[in-house]
DNA sequence: GCTTGTTAGTTACAAAATCAACTATTATCC
DNA sequence: GGATAATAGTTGATTTTGTAACTAACAAGC
């Protein structure tokens, strides 16, 4: 009986474990960019993401992106205030609903949004070349099921 | 000219962008199974990730450990720390090198190390369900490639 | 053998994330 | 229409992480 000693080899291959697969590869991926948005603009990732949403869908709520994005509200409001402050957002209290804020990026918001836009998408074109083109196309649409985004 | 407007919509579609994608999968894959080591053990990631690769590989260095899931030591260092003061691993100095310390599960921690193991398995071929056998096989190795882990 | 450089791991301090309680506003229901 | 519940967002206390500087042990060069 091999129970005794402890200190054995096991036949689990965390090297074929798709949470732990999952968390490697992403953080492996967003290891680059985040050196961008970090280093050239002083920004958490929470704010890129914010600015992300914000550059994509136009207005929106901190509730929608909290939403879309899985982030909690404390995160979201303190990254809109940083970004904010960078004057890289404005809000404007909804008048038909005095609880909500519609925040919208201002031109140098938008400005940054594009360059990191272009950023990403060369860097992601980077991350897809490792594969075939079909390839890549099953590998979004599988992360997207996982994900919860279908 | 769009451009006065900064409140429109784009083009850039955050669904398909990987290092997005990784994340999102990534993190709506790992709550499940952290609900577990968390509650049922009151264990953070670092921990059960240290306490994977003890029960997996045996007798390990911090820093072999810190190598292999690219964890920094400080956190290592602290995970041991609590690991130990929950007596689920055991320290030894190595007389060779006395820097080195050689870390091991106790029993106990390797009974926890059993049970997290049979529920993460099950739980990867939950995950692994929601695509065929070949899609799933290439999945992890796709991952293994962003990962940088050929 | 002694200075200089490395390495394993720890600790202290600053930054950020989490959780719970809070304010202000709107919706519900009697 | 007034009490109660729900919602958007904020704030403060606690926990966790990140960064840098540190100790202790070993290695290399001379």
């Amino acid at each position: 009986m091999t129970d005794a000693k402890n200190a054995e080899k096991d036949t689990f291959d965390l090297r074929n474990f798709l949470p732990f697969l999952l968390n490697q590869a992403a953080e492996e991926s967003s290891l680059e960019f985040q050196r961008v948005y970090k280093n050239r603009y002083g920004m958490l990732r929470t704010e890129w993401r914010v600015l992300f949403h914000l550059g994509i869908h136009g207005e929106m709520t901190a509730k929608e992106i909290g939403e879309r994005a899985k982030i909690h509200k404390t995160k979201i409001s303190r990254a809109v205030h940083r970004l904010e402050k960078r004057r890289y957002l404005s809000r404007t209290r909804d008048e038909r609903d005095r609880r909500v804020e519609r925040l919208t990026l201002t031109p140098a918001g938008s400005a940054v949004y594009r360059e990191l836009r272009g950023i990403a998408e060369s860097y992601d074109a980077k991350l897809a070349a490792h594969f075939t083109k079909g390839e890549a196309a099953l590998l979004r649409m599988m992360l997207r099921r996982l994900a919860g985004m279908e």
